[in-house]
DNA sequence: AGTTAGATTGAACAGTCGTTCAAAATAAGG
DNA sequence: CCTTATTTTGAACGACTGTTCAATCTAACT
């Protein structure tokens, strides 16, 4: 594997302002459209007309579709990585750890930036849905979530130290995938209860249902009363 | 909506068997291809191919590509509901219901028949994941599934009658969610526990996280020991 | 066994795809 | 202000898309 800075020929100019607002916009417009229609649903024209821009200036800027679409998963991943990792830490320093704590220090950041931080950071959270789930980006998701995700798992299982890690990891893919489903089927929580969506704070709903299921998995079952 | 059987034309003859074998390996051919790269990432030539016919015969005995997607889907989606709504009945018939039975009754014709019936059901279990997280096929999964998720959902509330009905459906969609995390990221499982996947009873864990989470939801919060 | 509905083939259709490229417009650096 | 690196345009490339169609082959029915 090459590094990139080499082949990469470098500038000797810097970038108008004109061109930073371009680079912006075609990725913003991607990032909508890619999570809307998913990759292959989503033709560089589509992210050229979304962007108000022509669709080669998509390859200049950018590269390849592929290239692309690794830059938009891979930008803001850093960003919710941090966030979750401050939120642990200071989740930490108050005092002894709690499940409840650990989970809404994972959870918080991905739910608080879909629901508040803007359209484009909702698009995202459903991109990452869309990217978790296809095995076309397993080594990308595997380069972007899991070494937070092995942190959170580590700290998870400190606190059932009698677990089996196999168990801590089982009830992980089981939490992120729920947290993901926020994201994909909301609608379908209001669809299925006869009421509409009263939109509760889906936070803790979610921590509750996932921090008693960890209980239930990392600790030896009940003796079966038959 | 017009009816579909008025726009048809019916048959004088009855198909040959080696025409009923033809359609059927492309309706196989073309659920794996699916299941393997999305609605967008396969085509019609990949199909005849995979199915080793020719393209065209795919439009002549399936019509569209779109109609061909939804026939997929939809054939095994009555075999699964009854299969579950069966093991429902099964369960209500020994005795006083359980959360464990419910979740069992529903969890355990899909992953059953996706670990167990071959190839096929093993494609299908992941192009149901892919059906469902994806907002294109929205009339498509609510069609398919969300009848027998609202029984179960009632089976559920009869258990919990001092609880929400969305506090009910909330808990559905995590557990349900859970669950097809197993056809899309199990691998992950394995890689994020240090130890190989040692490939215990899914079944049984994924019942007992989804029985504790729906119970913590569906009960009043314990008071906060602040 | 002969008739013909239906299955299969292979080519062709009009579009769209990702990407490339020369020419024109823009603006950063001297 | 001039030079020229960079950005932007618009067209073009070959490959691929879903679908259609006439011709040929197969086999169900009389």
């Amino acid at each position: 594997m090459k590094l990139k800075i080499i082949e990469e020929k470098q500038r000797q100019r810097a970038p108008s302002k004109r061109a930073l607002e371009t680079r912006e916009a075609i990725l913003n417009a991607a990032e909508r459209l890619f999570a809307a229609r998913g990759f292959d649903g989503t033709s560089i024209r589509d992210i050229g007309k979304e962007a108000g821009v022509q669709s080669s200036l998509v390859n200049h800027h950018w590269g390849s579709k592929e290239e692309l679409f690794v830059r938009i998963v891979t930008r803001r991943a850093n960003e919710l990585s941090i966030a979750r990792l401050s939120a642990l830490a200071e989740h930490n320093q108050r005092g002894t750890p709690t499940l409840d704590g650990i989970l809404t220090a994972f959870f918080g950041p991905y739910l608080e930036k879909a629901e508040t931080a803007g359209p484009q950071w909702q698009a995202y959270a459903r991109l990452v849905a869309m990217v978790s789930a296809d095995p076309k980006w397993k080594d990308l998701t595997e380069e972007c979530f899991d070494p937070t995700a092995r942190l959170f798992i580590n700290a998870i299982a400190a606190l059932f130290p009698q677990a089996r890690r196999d168990d801590i990891a089982t009830g992980f893919v089981y939490a992120v995938s729920a947290m993901l489903a926020l994201a994909t089927s909301r609608w379908r929580i209001g669809a299925l209860s006869n009421d509409p969506d009263t939109m509760t704070s889906h936070l803790e709903d979610l921590v509750r249902y996932c921090a008693a299921g960890f209980a239930a998995l990392a600790t030896p079952q009940a003796p079966d009363p038959d």
